[in-house]
DNA sequence: TGTATAATAT
DNA sequence: CATATTATAC
């Protein structure tokens, strides 16, 4: 674990993954069964993004009370914004905290109390609670049928720290909205909103046992046929591994190096500690004996098509990664044992974060590592899954390339 | 309380 | 327009 004093993300990074959600939810120990090469593994104890310093000032939905006595809030969301970068730019170093009472205060309007406390206190320490409304721009529109605008819970990755830490506390299965929202103490939050909010926890983190389950599951299978590496006894050698491809003389995917998914949950991480796809010159050496070369790419898909002529190089590797749009004639990757009870109709999605039905050719795009790293994983993961040829968008030819990068084979399709 | 689904935001 | 998030209905 990464020690808090250490870490810190600064205001962009925060804010361009703060979609992301997410948050320190410490995992670990709730999969213990997956211990070994366990994607969870390198967790890294994320509540440090958060309490180190007050960096970043979540917001927190004004209160449904409150804004209810607002016909349109947009003055003081504004102003409340503002006094967030302020809040931003200059924080002070002292640990901040919600602050229950805010949400329940009366004191209409503008004040929607903003409060500090400061104590040296770990851990929880103070916060400060903020309260803005998310949807400043309350569209009229819907307000104006007559509805009254929805208010919302903004989930910040303060609130949801909290939130994780209270259903920890009680224990998974044992936490309940009511108890939950006790112990964080966030007056301005409701039963409902916690289920709500419990409903999500609950549905990603089931994906997540799910997923890790399932890459366990090939992992431990995979090392039964092929060995641990180290050692190098193969085993037999399944008909799905194409000599030609020279898969049993390669480097195996070096998925126990992966780091997890991005888990709802959790906070964005900081590339800066997670050094995942190095700059390595592009092809590596020695160059996988992957794509054949017999492949020509199809004009829409030679990389002069996705990327500007004169700017091969436009993604920067700090937000982004090269991509090398290879032609989709690749269907699966890795070694390919075939699980049971794997539904051969089954596809796989690319979860990049960004729709790969459009097919869309940005010259601009750049899909994140995370986004990529994650979809490679899901690929190898489920190797016996298709990949959809129809999807044709940068994201996908980022995966298939950054897949060759890494010289993971490709499964020809004669062995499926 | 838990889950399904509608509403809304991005 | 698809997806994600939250509210709300059941």
């Amino acid at each position: 674990m990464l020690s808090a004093s250490s870490l810190r993300i600064s205001k962009d990074e925060f804010e361009s993954q703060r979609e992301m959600e997410g948050l320190g939810m410490d995992v670990g120990d709730h999969f213990a069964e997956f211990s070994e090469g366990n994607l969870l593994e390198s967790f890294i104890d994320f509540d440090a993004f958060f309490v180190g310093d007050g960096d970043v000032l979540p917001e927190l939905e004004m209160d449904p009370e409150i804004l209810a006595e607002f016909s349109a809030g947009e003055t003081m969301n504004s102003s409340l914004a503002s006094l967030d970068n302020q809040n931003i730019s200059d924080k002070a170093t002292n640990k901040e905290e919600y602050e229950n009472k805010v949400c329940s205060d009366s004191g209409s309007g503008s004040g929607s109390g903003i409060s500090d406390s400061n104590s040296g206190g770990g851990g929880d320490g103070e916060e400060i609670l903020k309260q803005a409304s998310n949807n400043s721009k309350a569209k009229k529109s819907k307000a104006s049928q007559g509805k009254r605008k929805v208010k919302k819970v903004d989930w910040t990755p303060e609130l949801h720290r909290r939130f994780v830490q209270a259903v920890e506390q009680l224990g998974v299965d044992k936490a309940v909205p009511s108890k939950i929202l006790e112990i964080m103490g966030i007056a301005c939050l409701t039963r409902h909103n916690i289920a709500s909010h419990l409903q999500k926890y609950r549905s990603h983190r089931k994906h997540l046992v799910a997923r890790e389950a399932e890459a366990a599951r090939w992992r431990s299978e995979r090392r039964e046929r092929y060995g641990d590496g180290g050692g190098g006894k193969r085993k037999v050698i399944s008909p799905w591994l194409a000599p030609t491809l020279g898969y049993p003389q390669m480097a195996p995917p070096p998925i126990h190096h992966f780091r997890p998914l991005h888990v709802w949950g959790h906070p964005p991480m900081d590339h800066s500690f997670i050094p995942i796809w190095p700059n390595l010159p592009h092809p590596p050496s020695p160059p996988p004996p992957w794509p054949p070369a017999t492949t020509t790419p199809p004009p829409h898909l030679h990389p002069s098509f996705w990327h500007h002529p004169k700017d091969p190089n436009a993604l920067t590797p700090a937000t982004g990664t090269h991509c090398f749009p290879q032609p989709l004639t690749a269907t699966r990757f890795g070694s390919p044992p075939i699980p049971a009870g794997i539904p051969p109709h089954a596809m796989f999605k690319v979860d990049s974060g960004v729709s790969l039905s459009t097919g869309r050719p940005p010259l601009d795009f750049h899909p994140s590592k995370e986004s990529i790293d994650a979809a490679i994983e899901d690929v190898l993961s489920k190797p016996w899954l298709p990949l959809p040829l129809g999807l044709k968008a940068p994201a996908l030819d980022c995966v298939l390339s950054e897949l060759q990068r890494q010289g993971i084979p490709k499964i020809p399709p004669s062995s499926a």
